[in-house]
DNA sequence: TTAAATAGTTGTATGATACAATTATTTATT
DNA sequence: AATAAATAATTGTATCATACAACTATTTAA
């Protein structure tokens, strides 16, 4: 295996963390992690915590936490599971959904305008190594 | 430009990054922004916390404290700059050589085997589009 | 029917970061 | 030369994302 890739890749990873947390702090209407929570309520459906800090691979609490913050702002309804009386389903709403969509239009709007020198192939093939690399940690687990 | 490709990137990218974080906080001998800032005294030697903090775009006041914890576990030095009464540099000592060393090849390590049943192309390939991804954003500001 | 397991919340802690205020020193202006 | 302005660094305070541990309420299993 070619050392030099593997150098290339770990050197570059932490730049590009640092680089997209820090970027997504500053757009933060809706901060990264409401973003992905609604995104998987949006498409995968109501679900409650336990459910969700599995899909997220989070720690309950933490998920808590932030569909609470999503309620709060009612972008989520919480709605209890009628067949466990400690259980709940979150629910997005309407307006969850339409500020879901929102920021889904500010991301691709700014990563539009910062790959537009790309070519179409370096871009197709940039989402599909992310993919993988995501579904090999994935499977790795 | 095809939409398609954008909205992997997007999705993925989120996911990423918090698999990395995530990861990153278990091996977590030695912390990612420890990492980051021995890796810069490293390759681009000794610096006061101004210049390490427009070189790796953080506040001043984050690499003051990160450079803080570094000296306190002597992986660096914290030597006054002889023409400036009020700078200092921060030299990486030979102890925090070897720990950078150590985190280095671990990550290397995990990474090669993380990535071990990609093609040569594909890890080259992904390598690359972060590097370029990186200069993009570089570029941008 | 009691014991064990489970869903969820809340208290506490950590890491990474920024902004604002402060100190000490240097550079520029009068 | 004296004072004002700029600068390097530190420290106080705050926020976000996260985890672990303790706890409550409820359900399932023994």
């Amino acid at each position: 295996m070619n050392k030099e890739s593997l150098e290339t890749i770990e050197n570059e990873v932490s730049v590009f963390v640092r680089r997209i947390v820090i970027s997504e702090k500053r757009n933060a209407k809706l901060e990264r992690s409401a973003y992905i929570l609604l995104r998987q309520l949006s498409t995968h459906g109501p679900a409650g915590v336990k459910i969700l800090a599995d899909q997220l691979q989070l720690d309950i609490s933490t998920v808590s936490r932030q569909a609470a913050a999503l309620e709060h702002k009612q972008y989520v309804d919480k709605v209890p599971n009628p067949r466990d009386g400690r259980a709940y389903f979150y629910r997005i709403t309407d307006l969850g959904n339409r500020e879901l969509d929102e920021a889904k239009q500010r991301r691709y709007d700014r990563l539009s305008n910062l790959l537009k020198d790309w070519s179409e192939e370096e871009r197709e093939s940039f989402g599909q190594l992310l993919r993988k690399y995501n579904q090999t940690v994935d499977s790795d687990n």
